[in-house]
Order: structure tokens, then sequence, then C-alpha cells
DNA sequence: TCCTACTTTCTATATGATATATAATTAGCA
DNA sequence: TGCTAATTATATATCATATAGAAAGTAGGA
């Protein structure tokens, strides 16, 4: 009986070198800007440089850090207009996901999916009325995802997954105001889902992803005006020396 | 004027090996389901083994290559189904860059890139009246993401790109009345390039690449009831299909 | 005896670790 | 500014280990 091993799921030290990095990264707790540094990085996670390369690597593919030859890789930072993109993409690309989801799902694992997506809808509804807004990230992440997951379209889903990549989730969540209104544009959605109608559900999927990214650009640019380069990356990735040590 | 070497941009080995691999897949070298082997690949290439697996893992994010803990990465292959989800996002994203490469675009770099679109068209429409299709694809490629490149949104033009790497290419364009017909679908695009239309260039991308991959299809479809199950790659395939079932 | 199904080795290969060398950039110094 | 030294990424080589897949062997039944 010493077999037990066997079930445990073999994971590679590189994924779980990709998976700690992807936190730290969309956590914030990597900034953009911020060189990332192998030697550094082989100390902090406890492996040795070979899985600590081919998860850069992985990671360069996705997006999420830029390398350039012998000078390493850093966080790529996003800008404001490249927000504005994504939101545009996410609109057309989620909208068919959601019109697809309605479409393409046998109406067993529909009926449990939609009694979850309204869970989680009713569980962001109280992080905002109880202003513990840490946990919506996650919770509107999933409430997105799962219901894509439903479209059945693998190539659909893994380029949203992958603009979700590059979203800044823990500067979006900050603002209780923008919290509110953007849960509250689920509610159409879910009706729409409810009734089965993928027209509508893709439309308001649309509606709520465009009005969000419009929402938090306004927001970020009040709050650039008031405090004009505060934490930006630049900065970040001169004072990396000062953050070794922490 | 030792410095001559600054002129020649250094490329690491790494992407030399990513150049080549992907080179062989598009071009069908590399057949679905082959298994890459990395100390083969370390011989053939006539590099170390670091390159190779960092190039893998590069190949890996971007979905041309699928790998399992210790069995190594295969070529992926690309199912009927695949394809038409793939298309059905192309269609999207595609009519999107084109609206913006109408809209974002300044005249003069929009005069000098329509001149060159209508070149390229005037090639392919040669090589399909002389029955010579092998430039095709690489010319049709240019077409498409040159295009694209006036739509000023790097997230977009990166998405479109990773559709495109999944595209058999060498398979597409190996039936002149296919070809003929794609071809010709190009006219109404420039047409509306020229009058800078951007919702009827748009919407002219957008037929083109839904009845391309219709046709394709269908074509896909009669090859395979005339002679089924073909030698190329299939077996192998589907048997790294049935790895994965276990 | 032969065949099938199962189990146990064995081997090829991916993965991970380490050491060393080279090349390019960065920082420090004059 | 320009040069030198230190730092760091890149590349090669070698070795240890874990796993999957294949081969070989074994047991049971006809």
């Amino acid at each position: 009986m010493d077999k037990l091993v066997l079930l445990q799921k073999y994971t590679s030290k590189r994924d779980l070198v990709v998976q700690a990095l992807r936190e730290m990264i969309l956590s914030g707790q990597l900034v953009p800007g911020q060189r990332l540094r192998q030697e550094q990085l082989s100390r902090m996670l406890g492996v040795s440089a070979t899985p600590i390369r081919e998860a850069i690597r992985l990671l360069e593919a996705d997006g999420l850090v830029h390398g350039e030859t012998h000078c390493g890789v850093s966080v790529v930072e996003i800008s404001a207009d490249e927000f504005q993109d994504i939101s545009r993409i996410r609109a057309m690309l989620e909208g068919l996901a959601t019109r697809q989801a309605v479409d393409r799902c046998d109406p067993q694992a529909y009926a449990t999916s939609l009694e979850r997506l309204e869970d989680l809808q009713c569980q962001m509804e109280k992080c905002v009325e109880s202003r513990s807004l840490e946990p919506v990230a996650n919770l509107n992440r999933e409430f997105h995802l799962s219901l894509y997951d439903l479209s059945f379209s693998p190539y659909l889903i893994d380029m949203i997954r992958r603009l979700w990549m590059h979203l800044p989730g823990y500067m979006i969540w900050e603002n209780p105001d923008l919290a509110a209104t953007s849960i509250e544009q689920h509610k159409p959605i879910l009706g729409a889902l409810r009734a089965r109608h993928a027209e509508a559900a893709a439309h308001a999927m649309q509606v709520h992803i465009e009005l969000s990214a419009v929402a938090f650009l306004q927001n970020l640019r009040e709050r650039e005006a008031a405090a004009p380069r505060s934490a930006s990356g630049r900065r970040a990735a001169s004072k990396s020396r000062a953050k070794k040590r922490a």
C-alpha cells in the first residue's frame, strides 16, 4: 500500500513556478516593469535554474513578461489604450461565448451551472454590501469563466482566458462604487440566461464589459490626475534593488 | 570599426529553434501527433538541450505542441470542429481589425498599404491562373496580416496571429478551385478598402472567412469520404488522444 | 500445449540539479 | 565622457531521478 503516491497527480516544478509567478504578477506583488532575476527566483522558490527558465518562457509566450536577449525579462505594463483594446476584444469574444453557452449546452448542465452563477452573484452582492471587496476579483473571474466553459469552444475559451490574464484584477476591484455598478450589470445577464435567450444574454454581456471598461478607465484617469506618477512601472523597476530584501 | 557586430541583431539560439520548429510544423514537415524528442532535436539542429527545452515551452504556450509530464510534447492536431470554431473567432476578430484599420490609419500609410495589398492580390491571381499554388499560402498570409497591422491594436493582432498559427496552411491551399474562389472574395474587401468604407470592408472580410471555412470543410469531408484514414499522422494523433483519456 | 490476461522488470526519455563558460548589459570609476 | 569590472542572461555539459511505455515473464484457464 505504498502506492498511494500514484493518486496524487504529479505536477512539475516548472508548472508550480508558473503558477507562483502568475499569482504574484496578477496580485500585484510583482509590479509592472519589475525585472525578474533568475537566481533570485531560484532562491525564493527553492528550485533550481532549469524550471525557472522554462517557466519564464511559458509566461513570455503568454505575454505576461517581456524579455530582451541578455537583459532578462520584466513584468509587462498595460497602458490605458491597451486596456481599452482588450476590453473591446473581450466584449466581442465573451459575447460570442455567452451566446454559444446558451445555444450549445445541454439543459441538465445548464441548470446546475445557472444555479452556480446565481450563487456566485449572491456572494458578490454580499461582499459589496459589507465593503469587503477582496474576494470579489476571484468570484467575478469564476462567474465569467465558468459561464464561458459552457460554450464548448476550447479556442474561444483559451483566448478569453488569455485576455483576462492581462487584466490588473487587483486594481480593478478596489473601488466600491465601480464594484457595485459592475456587479449590478450581471443581473440582466442572469435574467437572459434564465430565459435561455442567447442573443439577449450575449448583448447584456457585451454591454457589461464595455461599460465596466469605460468606468474603470475614467476612474483611473481621475486618480492619475489627482496623484500623477505615483507608482508607475519605471520607478518601481529602478527601486527593484530595495525590494530585493523584502 | 570592429563594432560591425552591432549591426547584426543578436538572436538567441532559443529563438532560432522556435523559428525552425514552427516552420516545420506549419509546413507539415512535422505531422500532428508526432512526438518531439529533445535529444533528437538537439542533434538535428546542432544546439544543446537548454535552447531546445525553452523553445518547446514557448511553442507549448502557443498551443502548437501539447505536453504531458514526462511524456514529452507532440504536435497538436486540429479537428474539423476546432477549425470551425477558429474560423468563427477569426471572422469576428479580423472583421474588427479590418474596421479599425480603415478607421485608425493615417491616410499616408493607408495609401501605401493599399497599394501593397493590391500588388499581393495581383500576384495571387497570377498564381491561381498558372496553377502554381505553392506561394499562395504565404502571399495570402501577408495580405491578411499586413492589413490588420494597420489596426494599431497589438492585442488584437496578437490574437489573430495566434489563430493563424493553428491553421494548417499547407493543406488549405492545395485545391485550385478553393484557392480561386477564396482569392476572388478578396475583391469586395479591396473595393471597400479603396472606398474607405470601414463597415463594408469589415463585413466583406467576415463573409470571406466564413465562406472559405465552409468550403474548406466541405472539401475536407469529401476527401475523407473518398479516402478514409489516409496516412498522414492521423494514426499517431488518435493514439495520443487515447492516451489522454487514460 | 496454447492462449489470454495480468504482473513485473527494463529502458528510453523527460525532468531537475549543478557546474562551467561565454556574451551582453549595467554600474562604478576615473 | 569613456573605460573597466561586476553582474546576469545565455549556452553547454553532465549527472541524478522519476515516469511512461514496452518488453518479458508468470499464472490461470481452455
